[in-house]
DNA sequence: CCTCGAATGTAACGTTTTGTATCAGCCACC
DNA sequence: GGTGGCTGATACAAAACGTTACATTCGAGG
């Protein structure tokens, strides 16, 4: 993907604000972060139209509602509504408001992000492939959600273990803290107790170091820091 | 989606009324929906003839069946008649009135859908070919509603399993909620209990991932949030 | 109207995945 | 060597999910 698309969000909570942007920007997009109609209309008016916008429908003043329906009066941007549980999803996704899609807060990040891309896709002039990284012997698809071992056989992951090594593929080289991969894979419903992180990684340990050949640990423990993938990452075109 | 076919809904009860604007609207129909004669004169003189009238024979005041004759007067729009149990079939689609086709009440929305696609097909100005997806080593013929093998061995899939996998294939790549499912399968008439989705998930498993050689599951589990078609889907034309 | 069989929904049970608690090992520091 | 904070591993219970069996519905054909 040669060229970033461009992606405009549109939300008044700044956790989730700096959440999305963060973990947008991770995986190959532009965002902007704003908050409120009168914002949609300022960027609109200086950057042009997005290639997608994520709106939030409880805003304050000028409601995500009114700002969609407003929006779909001259454009066709493909908009993803985020609302509450028991919002009337018919409506939203319906000729009235006209979204593309919706996603019922509270939501996986990962989940948005499928939602984004399979959306960018669909309005792409080719249907792009799927994003493949090769860490160590192993070939992670992103896409698929599976591992690739050196002898070309397939291995599955759970979704919690496979949401964790994501994140470090994508973000190749970093110290990732317990509170960021907790944010990461399940956008802040975090009741969680810390050490669901340890044994989540350490499970994820166990099948990645079985499967590739060198004895070394690919997920190395930064103590009082977090975790880090210590080798390099080449994502295949 | 060069250009969405028009179809007008002209039915009184509002509870069948959002369920068919919402359901037509979602498979790639432009719909309007209004209640009684008087609306589809007006409707008439104000956009033009639709591509097709699904018309209530029950109405207040004038009744489908007066509507469809005086229509028939002076166009040959094809007309679908919402009829009752018992009504005379014969003299419906016959000279007397002249509707295209009927539908008795209760019906499945997939069922009129098929119906006003079948008869669109039949007055496309150039005879549409069906919208095919490849999928994995599988083609999936979504106006045939089976689905082709390698071997080229057709294949057939119960209602509800097709209307599924038509989900899945129409929005390639995004997690699908079991409410979404429930929602696209059965217009909002979700009475059925959760699992329900499960089930009829694993029966559709079953039977792609037979026939698909690859032992990968097509399509995998997200837990906590759904299900997701890990593959590329390519449409053909 | 009745019967039959396929398709579907529901409930129950088995399996997998996940979260938490717990204990043992490690390291830094005293 | 002891201590306390941190981490790894394991066990177990709870939740989510998969699958099967059975009841119900629906439509075809007599």
């Amino acid at each position: 993907m040669s060229q970033r698309r461009r992606i405009l969000v549109i939300e008044d909570d700044p956790e989730i604000c700096t959440l999305l942007r963060d973990f947008l920007m991770r995986n190959e997009l532009r965002v902007d972060v704003d908050c409120g109609g009168a914002a949609l209309d300022r960027s609109l008016a200086t950057f042009g139209e997005p290639d997608l916008i994520v709106l939030d429908i409880m805003l304050p003043g000028e409601d995500g509602l009114s700002i969609c329906r407003r929006m779909r009066a001259h454009s066709w941007v493909p908009i993803i509504m985020l609302t509450a549980r028991g919002d009337d999803i018919d409506r939203i996704v319906g000729r009235e408001i006209g979204a593309e899609d919706y996603l019922p807060k509270p939501f996986n990040p990962r989940e948005l992000l499928a939602r984004i891309r399979a959306i960018l896709r669909r309005n792409a002039p080719t249907p792009s492939a799927h994003r493949r990284f090769v860490v160590a012997d192993l070939v992670v698809d992103l896409d698929a959600r599976h591992v690739v071992d050196k002898s070309g056989s397939i291995f599955e992951l759970t979704s919690a273990e496979f949401d964790l090594l994501e994140c470090f593929v994508t973000r190749s080289g970093r110290v990732l803290s317990r509170d960021q991969l907790m944010d990461w894979t399940r956008g802040r419903r975090a009741e969680a107790s810390d050490r669901t992180i340890d044994v989540q990684l350490s499970r994820l340990r166990n099948k990645l170091d079985r499967s590739s050949c060198d004895g070394t640990r690919l997920i190395k423990t930064v103590r009082n820091a977090g975790y880090q993938l210590t080798v390099a990452v080449k994502e295949l075109c």
